[in-house]
DNA sequence: AATGAATGAGGGTTCATTCAT
DNA sequence: TATGAATGAACCCTCATTCAT
């Protein structure tokens, strides 16, 4: 292959990533090779070892690169000064966006047993993505509570456990809405959007603060 | 569904199924080897070939069996004639049960993206694991609609698509316990079954018909 | 290729070794890939695998072997009941027998700078290796003691640094016999036998009784 | 050998070459990488390339290099107008001096039966390697004629056969004083030093002339 | 039925070397 | 001259699978 032309190593990085990605959704992280990877980039094998150090770095480069993005989503969704409705809406699409753009990171953060506690010596990528999991908590923690002084959610509502409650059964629901896509077209006459709609506004209820919590 | 008959060599299908499964957990599926299976199993690895087609057929047979343990489960906490709380919180239970006793499976029902759809050429297995799936709707539905007609659960709901984002959500909500194990216990002062009683519950607020709505 | 009828598995480990160690030779250990030992042994490469954990097992089973063989020649060669000069020549052509036999492991012994010293945990070949080379160092130092009692060996002889320093004067000797052997044949008027046997002999003189040590 | 004039870029050879030399040592050859070297020498790796051809001709180069050294050690050891023993301890102590110096060169020089023989295109590093190894015998020579004149030396030596086979042995002794370094401590009681003294005291024995030879 | 033996295909990684600038 | 960038070619090793018995 011809010599490429001199570009900021950050553009390579992006390039082997970005293949790296397509991959590890197709096939996973253990069935796709560095040599497909590598092909897939348009780069020789050799190369990818000059950008990272190894497959495990791809990797941790991805979710982190993906967490960043879900942050930004999630960061704009909050923005908006609409009622508590329209943010918590906000939040859900944030969230099925960023499962749009990275399902394989999306499906990564529910499943990775594993990966939090089985070894101690993290990558730098990996304790930066643990820091930005946080500030994203604090996001939404700042974002219920708004929620509560304006009379839009319980007042029984306890902050934490609703937050790690609300991630797992979003994640949930939009997993499955992915995944049981054809399922749900088919049995149902919903398209994705619809179906998820109803999930979202079904678990709302749930934190909604009742007229007689109001009282 | 019936079991098999015990044939020669149902034995040793289970035998080394089980020790599968263990080394599944422990590892994931890529990583476990045939050739540990067939240690593990008291069996050459040979024989492996001699039971099983293939490696995927054992991850085949093991989600099919883990399918029908989790029907017997729902079909008892089914079973109980309590109100519909109660029912509910049987059928939440049954579920983390499953989840406690096959955490493999469990995970992989949420983030099958490939599995369903990527080839079209079935096992028999995975047609039966369907099948049973569909089975286990099937009571679900009849609980929703028990519940709505004793005045239980909101008179609006969407029967199969609460069917379908329950799923997503309970499970979702069940592997986030799990694997924010350590984190739930340290950041909130919440056990893992506080935590998911909480979320349960919230979840069940969702569905539970509002005074309002029983007039 | 076909496959092969059943043997002993110590056959293929020999084989393979056998291959191994030719190459070995030629090549140096780095220098020859597990690759070609499998092509020149016959096997596949994967069947190596299968006889030994890795490349580092191979050459353990060398030098073990070698060493034995080495042992072996030493035995044979103090047995004889020939005098003090005799059993020296003998011993002397059993370390040329072994050189020539196993020319690899001849050098090898001579500059294993690292491996005596560098880990730490010995593999089982590499300790028997060591307790054989004990052995040897047993017979030699018995064959000395009997010289000298004989009065054939200086009575000033120190046996252990005599031991010693034979041992690196004699194995300098015949490499460089061996290394320099074009250069020897053109430039001196000498066989290799010749050359080494004229070593061999200036070397004896040195701890030979000369007549004013016996009285 | 006229030292080459301080032409530019010979400094940078220096660097490369003494960079090289660290890592072979302490690394052997082929486990030193080009990478290493350029970061240890502080170029850039395609920069070593700009002053050797490859890998091997550093190697040649350091040979090469170290084989001048000898030499210049030799020279001075006999320029010394000592009686012959004390000339020759001067040549041991000068051998020992370059062991300690260039210990892979000095092992390299003794287990060398590939480089000599297997190729035909000589650098031309190699050829004057070769060269200065030539007048190290000269030298050699005169200064055994000297001795054999003086009467210290038996009449009867063969010059060349003496020299190689000294060279062989001497270098043998103090391999085994290095490679054994741990284990002569512990074994007998005697330094490195004692060691050696004692091994080229015997080794001076098997040619010094005993009083009858001189009759 | 059960297995010992063998292997093809591939996996991640390293490294000496080259080329455009 | 000096180098950043890129790579072909190997290397060691693993593993699901097959076959003869």
């Amino acid at each position: 292959m011809a010599r490429r032309k001199k570009e900021p190593g950050s553009v390579h990085r992006s390039n082997i990533a970005s293949a790296a990605q397509e991959l590890f959704q197709q096939k996973g992280i253990a069935s796709a090779s560095m040599d497909e990877i590598a092909q897939k980039a348009g780069y020789s094998k050799a190369t990818l070892y000059v950008y990272f150090k190894n497959k495990e770095e791809i990797v941790g480069f991805l979710v982190l690169e993906s967490m960043e993005k879900l942050y930004g989503h999630i960061l704009k969704a909050l923005e908006s000064d609409g009622n508590t409705k329209t943010r918590y809406d906000n939040i859900c699409k944030s969230l099925l966006k960023y499962q749009q753009e990275f399902p394989f990171y999306f499906q990564l953060a529910l499943s990775e047993i594993n990966i939090d506690f089985s070894h101690t010596d993290f990558l730098p990528e990996e304790q930066e993505t643990f820091r930005i999991g946080e500030k994203i908590n604090e996001k939404v923690k700042q974002f219920i509570q708004d929620g509560i002084a304006a009379g839009d959610l319980r007042r029984d509502i306890q902050i934490m456990p609703a937050i790690f409650s609300f991630w797992g059964m979003l994640s949930g629901l939009i997993l499955t809405a992915e995944n049981k896509k054809a399922y749900i077209a088919q049995e149902m006459e919903l398209s994705r959007e619809e179906f998820l709609t109803y999930g979202f506004d079904t678990l709302y209820r749930a934190i909604a603060g009742a007229p007689e919590n109001l009282l």
